[in-house]
DNA sequence: ATTAATACTTACCATAGGTTAAGTTAATTT
DNA sequence: AAATTAACTTAACCTATGGTAAGTATTAAT
């Protein structure tokens, strides 16, 4: 359970036993049932979640009610509402299984106190940000310069996971568009 | 001239004279005119820019030509195309100065030298990227949840000075739409 | 197994925002 | 100060995507 965490954190910096004794003793595992919520808005945020197996979503909800898909993760991704995790303010988020999901949860206040006697944890989330925030850039661009067709096609390429195990309402949802027209953009691709 | 620089790293860190001086020592001061490009497309990102005085933009050229702005940048922030900062593969990305700017210029090897030499910059960028993250997919998220006229109007409240500062057809592409529109949508608020 | 809920599709009409084109105003450069 | 270039506006028309509604298919619950 604490070895996909590990591997995950070798990525990007070296860990000894001692420390990653340290982190397993700060996180938490958590089982959660597909379509049972992790976090609920108006809810402070009190955990970054490591996805060891599963698959979850963020999401907002507009004044109209409509749902809006902020990220989906699976295996050896990291989710939370960020915002309500660094201020400990409500959070704007929901967060749901959309699988039946294993993770293992850091808290806030277990993550500073890892970032006090772990300084490469400094690093590491240095690094995961840095890349989160390029590719959030790179989002961003795409949907401000390219078609819904084209984003479609383009995360279908780059992430045939998603477009499997992820129902297409959400995934339209992410791409910033209705399911009703992910449904037609599909068919106009035969 | 380092004293902004200074600041903005003790917004987040604790600096001692010793490490400013050592960060002052890989630092460049830049002077850029109005309109002249920091980087362009093709190039590879050397630099981290610190705005000290000025205003940048940073943006791609799609296939039929047309700018998409990514970022706007002015004093006490950075700007990079980060994807080729860290991997110092060729840009896609543009970074112009929109008024006659100072800089000062972090190189990527000084970067790296830096983070050894001094540890609480993990911690300083790991902040500075989560606090980027946030914005950027709260970006996406109005994006994908309100009209145009709404984040306009949005900016306008909460960043006046780059309505006041940058040019009307960099703000509409910043806001994923064109200058027409933009203007079509300024006319009806008035 | 049946029922109920969730997910997906189709079609028709509506609309926000894009495109094109022409003009005006403002800022630079000579 | 004239000329040039960049920035902004307006209007008529067009298109991608949204909204609504009704139906089918799939999955989950009883």
């Amino acid at each position: 359970m604490h070895q996909e965490l590990r591997d995950n954190l070798e990525t990007k910096i070296s860990i000894t036993d001692r420390e990653m004794e340290l982190i397993a003793s700060h996180v938490t595992p958590r089982f959660i049932k597909k379509r049972k919520d992790l976090l609920v808005s108006g809810a402070i945020c009190k955990d970054f979640a490591f996805v060891v197996k599963g698959c979850l979503r963020s999401y907002t909800i507009d004044e109209k009610g409509t749902e809006h898909v902020v990220q989906i993760a699976m295996e050896n991704y990291w989710i939370a509402d960020l915002h309500s995790y660094f201020t400990q303010q409500p959070s704007q988020t929901n967060i749901e299984a959309i699988e039946d999901s294993h993770l293992l949860l850091l808290s806030a206040s277990s993550l500073e106190e890892l970032y006090d006697q772990i300084p490469s944890l400094d690093r590491f989330f240095r690094k995961l940000f840095a890349n989160a925030l390029v590719i959030s850039l790179e989002r961003m661009n795409q949907s401000n310069s390219e078609t819904a067709e084209k984003r479609y096609t383009k995360l279908l390429k780059e992430h045939p996971d998603i477009i499997r195990r992820v129902p297409l309402l959400h995934i339209a949802s992410f791409l910033g568009i209705t399911p009703e027209s992910l449904s037609r953009i599909r068919k106009q691709l035969h």
